[in-house]
DNA sequence: ATAAATTTATAAAAACTATCGATAAAACTT
DNA sequence: AAGTTTTATCGATAGTTTTTATAAATTTAT
């Protein structure tokens, strides 16, 4: 058995064909063929039944590939031990980043990254919360930047910044002549919300349901803080931003803003990673500059953090 | 990098020998030094520092071989799930057992158990309950059998039998006039004990303990309860035997046993195994097998369970 | 301090194996 | 039923592991 003959049965797994396996692993495909075989017959147990079309995995086969995840990320790691041992910040690092994050914090950090750590070659992915978490399970990313607190087992929360929500009232709109918004005043209904599947939309959810039954009527749902925006321009009720989306609104927008009473509500930004610390050396330095910039931009203290988890 | 040189490199570490390291992986000096090397170069960085000797594992060589261990006892059980997928009952198996079981647990169950399962190759080795948790941590065994509790994080304890202690009071001693012996009435003090390492000793010592202020004075101490039992005749004191050791006396000396009052303090001995549940399959069945056999010869409910660890 | 013994490294040859390209066989699609 | 897609098989080749033989280095004994 060796190392190469899991990562092909890996493949295999994950691709459900053998000669895509064999392409993602730039192989041919009779070399992936024959290893997997190889590997069965050593163990003397099919991990693929390959009669029908697609391939599908066998009981035993299931139970094999979990393993075989565990190895070879384990064995990764050795080369990671390694580099840590030497202090040498470089190598592949995926991240993955929420999309209500995404355009506002990746410019503030990505510049300064890439120049003090230039052998670093970063991947970074848009991804929600969940698929967030599936992928730091199963080593598919090294860290992730999402909203806190999650409190999932095997995932390491370290806070980055509190960001408030800040009101956008339109003119028209009921809330526009008070001075500044309270929890209490809010009324879900006629909040403009982000598509399912965004845990700001979870957050601005929870943030209501302090002070009312929420049941899930038709609302409008956009993936776009602009689109909302815009929306409630059109009279259709208001929305919540982020600080960040908020300050980077035109002057004119800007004027539709309201901000909340002290202590505002807030979402805490974190950066999480596998408790088993892949990598580690590499997320202490991101942290680290993700925090030095972050610290000119945003500086709230007193925040009352809402859960971005669905509370039901 | 490959399994085997993982193997080779745990080789290595663990007999601090090239040489020694190769004939127990059942190959010549020079492949077992070349993969070190290989793998060495692969990771640019030393495992081994080989200019003086003994050798001596590097800084970064300690964290490798520990991570290492890992990925090798991980691949180990891809062959263990197979079997167990399987219903495979066989292979190696090692078996700890502490020194005050052994000699009369293990010819209860023994012959029944390879009758049962003649694939499985039992490899039975006596060990202290210390080398015996480091054993398991480290993939040396496949369970223990020990005196609990002992409340170790990665180990799961499954009690096969509570074991009271009998006291051996020869005529001379001055608890002989008593019908019943105490926990209280004992004084550790004239009670001859095994010598340090056997957990035996300690729950003695704990169970004095509960009413006395033991200060480590000067006792004998012998590695085997004939011994104890024959000191004790000589008129130097009494002693503890567990239950299954004093039914096992003749005649003549079965005269001076002395039984406790109910309920009778007792040692729990179970079937110990790492969490990780390697050969779990094989494991469940040796269980089986020894709760049969023991549900005949000990049958005691109602005990007051003295702890086999130092309470120091 | 020098010789002997032990231990690790190196080199060349042999055995073995992973990989590839070509092609056959099987399963699915139209 | 013909064509397409997918997996298996085959022979050739390049590369790797292993072995035997031997050299170099280190430790131990005299």
């Amino acid at each position: 058995m060796t190392i190469t003959q899991l990562q092909y049965v890996l493949a295999v797994a994950e691709y459900q064909n053998f000669t895509v396996a064999a392409e993602k692993s730039f192989v041919t495909q009779p070399t992936l063929s024959m290893q997997v075989q190889k590997l069965e017959d050593e163990l003397d147990v099919r991990i693929f039944d390959r009669s029908k079309k697609p391939i599908s995995i066998t009981e035993a086969g299931k139970k094999i590939v979990a393993q075989a995840k565990n190895i070879v990320n384990e064995a990764k790691r050795i080369k990671d031990i390694v580099d840590q041992e030497k202090g040498y910040i470089g190598g592949e690092y995926t991240l993955g980043i929420i999309p209500t994050v995404m355009p506002t914090l990746l410019p503030m950090f990505l510049k300064t990254f890439i120049n003090k750590y230039p052998k670093v070659n970063l991947v970074i992915r848009e991804q929600n919360t969940d698929s967030l978490i599936r992928n730091l399970q199963d080593g598919h990313l090294d860290a992730g930047i999402a909203a806190t607190p999650l409190d999932i087992e095997f995932i390491t929360e370290r806070p980055l910044y509190y960001e408030p929500f800040v009101g956008y009232v339109p003119p028209s709109h009921r809330l526009r002549k008070e001075d500044k918004l309270s929890p209490e005043a809010l009324d879900i209904r006629d909040i403009l919300l982000l598509e399912d599947g965004h845990c700001f939309r979870e957050g601005v959810v929870n943030l209501c349901k302090a002070n009312q039954n929420f049941e899930d009527h038709f609302h409008l749902q956009s993936g776009s803080f602009e689109t909302l925006v815009n929306l409630a321009n059109e009279g259709l009720g208001m929305t919540l931003l982020p600080y960040l989306n908020a300050v980077e609104l035109d002057e004119r927008k800007k004027s539709n803003l309201k901000y909340f009473q002290e202590p505002p509500p807030a979402r805490e930004i974190s950066l999480i990673y596998h408790k088993k610390e892949l990598k580690l050396h590499i997320t202490n330095a991101l942290r680290e500059v993700i925090a030095s910039v972050v610290r000119g931009a945003i500086k709230f203290q007193d925040v009352k953090i809402i859960s971005p988890v669905s509370q039901n």
